[in-house]
DNA sequence: GTGTGTGCAAAAGGTTTGCAAGAAA
DNA sequence: TTTCTTGCAAACCTTTTGCACACAC
């Protein structure tokens, strides 16, 4: 069974169509060792680059988007001009490097798990998120 | 002493000039008992609205740029379209309700704080922060 | 007077949308 | 053939920029 029939039943069992565009985003995205955190320009790039195609920007803005509805993508909260996600969809947190721009995976055994002592009352936690915000140290942060 | 000129030594002490707009936007957000959070946008209503003035967005855009270089605004890490800032700049976390779009500050007994136990070589730790995403229980999350 | 700040409009950058053509079921 | 998907271009929204005029010192 090849890499691709794998993701055109996957595609097809979440009830979305296996295009030849759904099936090229999810080559990229999930045939790798280790997570891929991501903005749309950045896949974009990577189509054309690594698989010397070209789909439309429309189309890769309604694949992410599906996949992150299906659970397949995580957004992550940043305060940047674009939008990141992460192909680790579990509770994990991350590094956010100001001079590269870049996303690292925190390890779970980094970090101390959130307990929260108190919710907003009637409401329901959808995500804890931790953003740990580094630079060089002779990084003139404004 | 007036309010007014309370803040005129204020931003003379910082080394900016103490101009009409600059001291307006001050009252609006530092006469305050809560801390306060908000969107550019959410800033120039409430000039329009409750002071019934018009400061240019450039001018507003300029003055909260300014004022988080200096320290007396916080810019809040959310995956949202805008940027949202806060007058609260101690470290502190937040709850992001995603029905409303609001941001709530959590407070320090709500939260352990988080102990790092790693970090990235040759860099610096800028900020760490907790982002809970709420909604109501009914709340189709997409 | 000199340097800084304001305001307007235009530009930029990321994301969304409408719609016609194309592909999957 | 019906429904979903793609791709293009235009629209949209937030943020930034250039520049002339105004204000603070």
């Amino acid at each position: 069974m090849t890499n691709n029939s794998i993701f055109i039943n996957k595609l097809r069992k979440i009830g979305l169509r296996p295009t030849k565009q759904r099936v090229k985003i999810c080559e990229l995205l999930f045939l790798r060792e280790k997570t891929f955190h991501f903005t749309i320009n950045d896949l974009i790039k990577k189509i054309s680059n690594e698989m010397k195609e070209k789909i439309s920007l429309a189309t890769v803005y309604n694949t992410v988007h599906a996949f992150k509805k299906k659970g397949y993508l995580k957004e992550i909260a940043i305060n940047s001009d674009k939008t990141y996600y992460d192909t680790n969809t579990s509770v994990h947190h991350h590094f956010y490097d100001e001079d590269t721009r870049e996303l690292i995976d925190c390890d779970e055994n980094d970090i101390d798990s959130i307990i929260l002592k108190k919710n907003i009352t009637g409401k329901k936690i959808n995500s804890v998120e931790v953003l740990i915000k580094v630079a060089s140290d002779n990084h003139n942060q404004n």
